[in-house]
Parts: C-alpha cells; structure tokens; sequence
RNA sequence: GGUCCCAUCGUCUAGCGGCCUAGGACGCUGGCCUCUCACGCCGGAGACACGGGUUCGAUUCCCGUUGGGACCA
C-alpha cells in the first residue's frame, strides 16, 4: 500500500481514556507498518467543552506511550474558514438548505413519530421554504439522497448495507454557526487526504452519511476500518465505574508504557499465540486483517502481569531512576540528599521480581532508604515503628557491605542478624518481608 | 422503538470444513524448587449460546432464535 494517510482525532472533553488509546496505537501501527504518515487532529468544535488543559493531557499521553505523530497537532476551531467553503459549496450545489425549525419543534415532533411508530426523521419542512423566517438564525442541513442503498466497504466487518431511507437531513452547520461533527470529519480527512478512517465502532452508523457527503463533494471515500469496543467487567462501555481508564491513572500506578502499549495491542488483535510483543514486532506484524469484530472485554490483571513482566526486563537504572521520582514526590528523599546511585541501582535490582508496579517497588524501597535520609515524620511513624528501627537499620548498614547484592545475600545477612540479636523471627520478619515484598505478604506465615 | 454490528474457557484469544477427544495467555488451582515470600518449573479444572439447514463431514458456510453492544434523540 503506497502513501498511507491515518489520523488520530480526540475530543479535549477531558482526559484520554483507554479506549482512545486503543484507537491511537491501532492508527499509529498501521502508519509505521505502511510507512506512512500518522495525523493528529484535535476536534475542538465542542468549545464548552474543550480545554487546553484537556489537549495538554492528550498530548502527554500519547508521547509517554510513545505514540509519535508526523503531521499536528491541528485544531478544527482554526479550520472554521475551510468548513465555511464547504458549506457553501454545497448550498451552492442545491445539495444543503437553511432549517429554520427550532429544536423544540424537532424535539415534538420527533416524539410524534415515535408514537405513532414511525423512525424519528427529519420531514424537510423547511426545503420548500422561499423566505427566511423573522428573527431567526438557520442551521444548515444536508440534503441527502434518500433513494437506494449506500454501502459501507469496511476492512474489518465488510460490506455493511444501509437503506438510504433510513438517512435523516442531517444537520452541517449548527445555528451558531459551527460545523456539526459528522460534516467537519468529512471536511478535515478529505483536506488532509486521509486514505484510511481507523475508528471506533460506534461510528460505523455515521458512515453511510459521510459516503454521501463525500459523494457530493465529488470525492472518493477513503477506506474504513472499525474497530470494536473496549468493555468493562460487566459487559457495558468502558467508563470511570470500572477502575483506572485514564492514561494519567496507569502512569501514576506505576505502569511502564511499553506493557499499557502491549496490553491494548492485543485487545481485539492477535498474531497468533504470540502474548509479548515488543515495538518492533507489533510494527511488524500488525494488520487490519487480523483485528477481531467482537468488542473486548478490559482485563486488569493481565495489564498487571505484562507490566510486572516488563519490570524485570528493563533496565535497572530506568527503574532506579523512576522510582527514585516517585521517592522524592512522596518526600521520603529530598532534593539534594539521594542515596547513591549505583546502590539504588542495586536494590531496584532485587526489588523487580517481586513488584508487579513502580509504586510496589516503591514501597518495598522505602525501609531500605528511610534509614539515613532525613524524611517527612508522619511517613516515618508509618513505615518505621520504633521497634523494627534499629534492626533495619543494622540490616541496611550490613547490606550495603555485601556484594554482590543479591536476594541471596540478603537472606544471608538477614538471618546472620536475626541469629546474633537472639530474635525470634517473627520479631522482625514480618515488617522485613513486607517490606521487601510492597506489602503483598499474607501475615501470619512465620 | 428503528437501523447497524457482534457471539470459542471467568477474561484476552488461536481456529479461516476434516489437523479439534478445540491450542495459547491472564486469573484460579495441585505439586516441585526453596529456611519464608516471590520468581521459576511441571500438572489440573475450565468454552465452541440455542435450533434448523448445506455437506460424506461442521467451532468453521447459510437461515432463524436468544443474548449483548452501538448509533439515532
């Protein structure tokens, strides 16, 4: 395929949420397979509802999963003067007219259809109109064709067959003078020469009205890929009831990027038996053809697994670096006042195996880094009793004697000292082992 | 309500008419390793929604039913 043109088309509305992640990486896949080109496009039309604030968090997002676009960020509230043309064009065309009915009367006579059992269309009362109606500003609707059938060729469900009837007038130009979503998606992707419209199945009722736009423009489609939904536990759309669905939530949860990237990679697309992918190899083997149809259900705790998977294979100054971040933002290590570096290194080292996320290893540090650095009071009465102070501070003391810095050697060391102090083991043990493990040890084991 | 879409273990999925007594992964679970936990390793339970066709043969193709989802406001 030559000249791949794909986009990435968020709402500001608030944060960016799995489910567009999902339509991010899948457009950004298919680019770099093609070695084509990724668009990012913000629709902004919705202006009480957009925020800067809103496209700051979208943009964060995507480069910290590495999501990087070749051409935008554009912004649809710059393009108003295009949409404009377009409007006219088509008024000119005799293919949109000015709607002077008001949303009351829509909404009345909507309910009247539904009533009397007819689909809720618009009557194009107002296509025979000559005169402006007195004091009042138009919409403009598209006049579409209602005869025949329009058929939507997608590269994930097929061919998908629409009665034209079932079309409405649709709105282009809101009364206040703004594109409606439907007309400006048609607009931008037509001027940006997007070649596939990769998006979620929620639009796929939207793509026979936008066929005929691009008819009446004189365009040729692009093609259409679907994708299917992303579902929380209970089988509904996914949404806030059912956990973390922000990209912010999981990067302050401690997850790395490339295990949220290799969790959704595999949400409704498969390469076999294949589980772990890297970059590379998604780039590689992505394909529309093997995107499944079914909507898919969202799965923490395999999130978890991936991500406590990737832990052990990074590096271990990434993660010393990062959870040296996480240390300092709970102030448990000041600025200026870090532990070595080499020897953060090497305790990170052995924390991996047991934390399934940053803020887990961050825990686990804690003890082990507490004793020396000055640090907040209230986070040393939680984390250091005065009983166990002592002994872990021998214990650290010993520890950074050791070399290798191995789990092994830990026990050693551990044991030697539990032997010399006389201790029974669950003295100490417990809060030790807590420590080392982020808290995920039952109690009552020793 | 109308239109459209979807349907394999609890979940993600492999399967594109015979290789399937349905494979992998997460989770669950039994065991091994180990001074504990974790990691790792070896096992186990667990699914083709239902009913009709088509075919020598259907998880796979067609129709219907049921169930779920989306859009339309």
């Amino acid at each position: 395929m030559n000249n791949v043109r794909v986009r990435f088309a968020p709402s500001p509305t608030g944060a960016l949420h799995i489910g567009g992640v999902r339509t991010a990486l899948f457009n950004w896949l298919f680019a770099r397979h093609h070695k084509g080109t990724f668009v990012l496009r913000i629709e902004d039309t919705d202006q009480t509802r957009s925020t800067d604030e809103s496209i700051r968090i979208i943009l964060d997002g995507m480069k910290w999963l590495g999501l990087d676009w070749d051409e935008g960020p554009f912004r649809q509230t710059e393009r108003m003067d295009i949409y404009r043309e377009h409007v006219d064009r088509l008024l000119k065309q005799g293919q949109a007219y000015y709607c002077y009915c008001t949303p009351e009367e829509l909404d009345v006579r909507r309910k009247e259809a539904m009533a009397a059992g007819r689909p809720p269309k618009y009557n194009r009362k107002c296509l025979s109109r000559k005169s402006p109606v007195e004091g009042r500003t138009p919409a403009i609707r598209f006049l579409s064709s209602d005869e025949g059938q329009t058929i939507v060729r997608d590269l994930i469900r097929g061919a998908v067959t629409f009665d034209n009837q079932q079309l409405d007038d649709l709105i282009i130009q809101r009364s206040d003078g703004l594109p409606t979503y439907n007309f400006a998606v048609v607009v931008d992707d037509v001027t940006m020469n997007i070649t596939h419209v990769v998006r979620g199945d929620d639009h796929l009722n939207n793509t026979p009205r936008q066929i005929q736009l691009y008819k009446a423009f004189g365009y040729e489609p692009p093609e259409f890929a679907h994708l299917p939904m992303i579902l929380g536990s209970d089988k509904t759309k996914l949404s806030k009831r059912h956990g973390a669905t922000a990209v912010t939530e999981y990067i302050d949860l401690g997850y790395l990027p490339e295990a949220l990237v290799n969790y959704l990679s595999r949400l409704g697309w498969s390469s076999g038996d294949q589980e772990i992918f890297s970059r590379q190899e998604l780039i590689e083997k992505f394909s529309l053809d093997s995107v499944g149809k079914a909507p898919s259900v969202f799965n923490p705790e395999k999130l978890l697994w991936l991500n406590h998977h990737y832990i052990q294979q990074a590096d271990a100054g990434r993660l010393a670096g990062l959870v040296l971040d996480l240390l300092r933002k709970d102030g448990i290590i000041i600025e200026g006042k870090e532990p070595d570096n080499a020897w953060l290194r090497k305790l990170v080292k052995i924390l991996t195996e047991r934390s399934h996320t940053l803020v887990e290893m961050k825990t686990a540090a804690i003890p082990f880094v507490i004793d020396e650095i000055p640090m907040d009071e209230k986070a040393k009465a939680k984390h250091l009793t005065p009983d166990i102070a002592p002994l872990l501070s021998t214990l650290v003391d010993q520890l950074r004697a050791v070399e290798p810095f191995t789990h092994a050697e830990i026990e050693k060391v551990f044991n030697a000292l539990v032997a010399e102090k006389g201790l029974k083991l669950g003295k100490i043990a417990q809060p030790v082992r807590v420590a080392l493990t982020g808290g995920t040890v039952s109690p009552g084991i020793y």
